[in-house]
DNA sequence: GTGTATATCTCGGGG
DNA sequence: CCCCGAGGTATACAC
C-alpha cells in the first residue's frame, strides 16, 4: 500500500464528472491497483476513487488513471508532503454475525411466533420478481407470505406487494396474504401496509434467539 | 490525518458483531475524529470504520473507540510498524455534474422526444409523497407524469405508481398516466410498468443533448 | 429529528 | 454476464 499525502486537484470522468480543487490530501494506492484519495473527514467514502482492475500511469506530476470502462481520473500533484509504501501481505476475510440471514432462519424455524398456527411451506420460494423469504400457511389453510427485513420501512411494503401479486395468478396459492416482519416498522410502512391489507409483525430479536433455545432444548433434554 | 500501519485484530460490536483476525492493515484516524481500517484492496469500503463523532481511548496496546449509539470498535495492536502524523487543514468540497440531473433539465426543455406532441406544465410538481419529475400534457389533453432515471429499475416504477396514484385523486388531473424515461430499461422494471399502464422510453443522452444544440439554433440563427 | 431518495454507491448471490 | 437485494450502507434533502 502506497500513502502519499500531497497537494493536488483532482479530475473524475466516467459515470459523471467531478472536480476536487487544489488542497492537501491522502492518495491512497492499494496491492490491487485501486486508487482512493481521502480528505481529513468522513470514515466511509473517499472523495475520489478507481476501483480495481485499472491502469496507473505516473506522468511528471500527475497520475492519470484508467480502467477498462473508460472511466478516468486524473490527480495533478503540486507539492508532495509524504511518499511511503507498505508490506501488508494477505489478510484474512471479515467475519460478521448478519442480522436479517439470522432473523429468517430464527423465524423459519418459528413462524407461529409471527402469529398462531403459522407453518412453514418453503423459504425462499421462487417468483418472477425474486425470491419470497418465507411462504407459510395459516391454520385455515391460507397462504401467507413474509418478507423478513432489519427495518421494515415503505420498499418492504412494496416488495411484499409485488409479489403477492404474483402468488394470486397462481389459482393453487391465491388468495394468499403478506406479513412484514421487522424488528421496527417505520409509520409510513405501516400506513402503506394497512392500505394494501399487509400484516406487520415487531419482532424482537433477542426473544426470538431465546424461542430457538427453547426450541432446541425440547428436543435435547 | 493519523496513519497508522500495524499488526492488529479489530472487533465491532453494535450495529451487528464483526471481527477482523490478526493482520497487517492500515489505521486512519481523521481529523474530525472518525476511525476507519483497511485492507490492501478495495478502492471504497473500509473494513470497519466508525464515524464522528465519536471518542478514541488509547489504553496499551489497543484502541477502543466508542461512540454516543453505543456502537464500539476494538483495535488490538501487536506490531506498530509506522506511525505518522500529517496536517492536512479543510479542503474545499467537491463539485460533480450529476446526468439524472440534466437529463431532467433537457427533458423539460424538450418533453417531445418522449412522445409525439408531449408539452411540459411543471417540473418537480408537488405531491405529498415528493416531487413528480416533469407534470406533462399530450395531444389529447390528458396529464402524464414523467419519472426521470439513469437507469430504470423496479424502483422507479414504484415509484411512479405512487406519484399516480396521488395525482389520480385530484380530479382536475385524473386521469393520469405514466412514462419512465431513462437511458437504460431493465427487463424486469419494462415488465412491472408493462402491468402497471407505464410506458418506458429509453432517451439516449447525447441525442438529447444534440436537441437542445437544434433547439437553441432554431432561435439563435 | 425522522423519513425518503440517491449513490461514480459496493458487494455478493443466483439464474 | 446481468439482475437483484442487502448494507454497520453513507449522504443529502424535505417535512
Amino acid at each position: 500500500m502506497r500513502l502519499v499525502i500531497a497537494r493536488c486537484e483532482v479530475e473524475y470522468t466516467g459515470r459523471l464528472s467531478a472536480h476536487l480543487p487544489m488542497a492537501t490530501r491522502l492518495v491512497m494506492v492499494k496491492a490491487d491497483g485501486c486508487v482512493a484519495v481521502h480528505s481529513d473527514e468522513g470514515a466511509y467514502k473517499p472523495l475520489n476513487w478507481m476501483s480495481a482492475p485499472n491502469h496507473l500511469e505516473e506522468r511528471e506530476g500527475e497520475w492519470l488513471v484508467t480502467n477498462p470502462a473508460g472511466e478516468r481520473l486524473l490527480v495533478r500533484f503540486e507539492e508532495v508532503l509524504s511518499d511511503s509504501e507498505h508490506a501488508l501481505g494477505v489478510a484474512p476475510g471479515l467475519t460478521k454475525d448478519g442480522v436479517e440471514a439470522e432473523m429468517q432462519r430464527l423465524l423459519a424455524e418459528a413462524p407461529f411466533v409471527l402469529e398462531e398456527g403459522l407453518s412453514l411451506l418453503r423459504r425462499e420460494y421462487p417468483t418472477d420478481l425474486g425470491p419470497v423469504d418465507l411462504l407459510c400457511r395459516d391454520p385455515a389453510g391460507q397462504v401467507v407470505a413474509v418478507e423478513v427485513k432489519r427495518r421494515g420501512e415503505i420498499g418492504g411494503v412494496e416488495q411484499l406487494t409485488r409479489y403477492l401479486e404474483r402468488l394470486n395468478r397462481d389459482p393453487v396459492l391465491a388468495p394468499a396474504r403478506g406479513i412484514l416482519a421487522a424488528q421496527a416498522v417505520t409509520p409510513q410502512a405501516r400506513t402503506l401496509a394497512a392500505a394494501r391489507g399487509i400484516t406487520c409483525v415487531e419482532v424482537d430479536y433477542d426473544s426470538l434467539r431465546g424461542v430457538e433455545g427453547n426450541a432446541l432444548r425440547l428436543f435435547t433434554p
